[in-house]
DNA sequence: CTAGTATACATGACACTTCAACTAATGCAA
DNA sequence: TTGCATTAGTTGAAGTGTCATGTATACTAG
């Protein structure tokens, strides 16, 4: 077993900074969310991803790849979500193991009241700080670590 | 009140590529170590600000600042990490408010087992596929927001 | 067909986090 | 010195996420 070859300085700043940016990021958009609508951040992730699609339905699976959740945590959070009306579940035909998640119009209501206030957010924090280089390099180190994070965990 | 400005094709692929690394990320970081560990992400969090203190004691409000936890959070943790052995709590005489944790023998000996996977995970999944031009910049970008989250949040 | 495997989703128990109090000690200003 | 704001930490309840498992349906090789 080799020696470990731990973290240099470069390294370490840019692993912890991340981490810490991540960290502040999150929690300040979910903060700001909850003050200004009733819809908690992950609320919100399922409701855009629904959003986009014809008639805001779509099958559970589906929004699980989009937004990148596992399966059961989902389930749980759209129990959740459609005891508060936010969205309903329906049956489906075609295969009749799975099931739609539809967003109902108060989902949409509340989607759109929070919508702009939370992108309006996104932008004083984050994306209108940073230059056109800067986003092209955090996209591309993005991707390249996720295609990276496929190939490893088989 | 000004009609929104959603965020264009490369904000969105920055922004969206950003969060899915992070949380593909950190779970493969915390599946790895619990399954080649006892300690969960957050423990081992918790126990590398410890070690690096003398005598492996820091004030708990310290701990929460240079890990970025609530200290709610914080205190719950420890009082589960107590319970199995890792830390100890300890009272402090010169602010009689205040509290130490202390990493035990125990908890030492479990983070140093854990260290060099969890290290080498970082390595193999981020570090060591991105150029130093790369790692720059991404620091200087977590950096860089975290100054203007501080700012902002006032 | 059919046996075995994979997929879609749900569920319950438990672990973890957040939130809103609450206690207690400290610091500071009048 | 007294009073008030601040800081350190804890706690319980409620919200959220994870893990292991269960059920039902679909797919596929033979």
């Amino acid at each position: 077993m080799a020696k470990t070859r731990w973290l240099d300085e470069a390294e370490q700043r840019a692993w912890r900074s991340l981490q810490f940016m991540q960290m502040r990021l999150t929690a300040e958009l979910a903060r700001q969310l909850s003050e200004l609508s009733s819809l908690s951040y992950p609320d919100y992730i399922v409701l855009v991803a629904l959003e986009g699609r014809p008639e805001g339905r779509s099958r559970i699976f589906e929004v699980a790849n989009e937004i990148g959740w596992e399966k059961s945590r989902l389930s749980h959070h759209i129990g959740r979500m459609s005891e508060r009306g936010l969205v309903t579940r329906e049956k489906c035909d075609s295969d009749r193991r799975g099931a739609f998640v539809v967003i109902t119009p108060q989902g949409r209501r509340e989607l759109d009241a929070a919508a702009p206030g939370h992108v309006g957010a996104v932008r004083r924090l984050f994306v209108d700080g940073l230059s056109p280089e800067q986003l092209r390099v955090l996209a591309e180190v993005s991707e390249q670590t996720l295609a990276r994070l496929e190939r490893t965990d088989s």
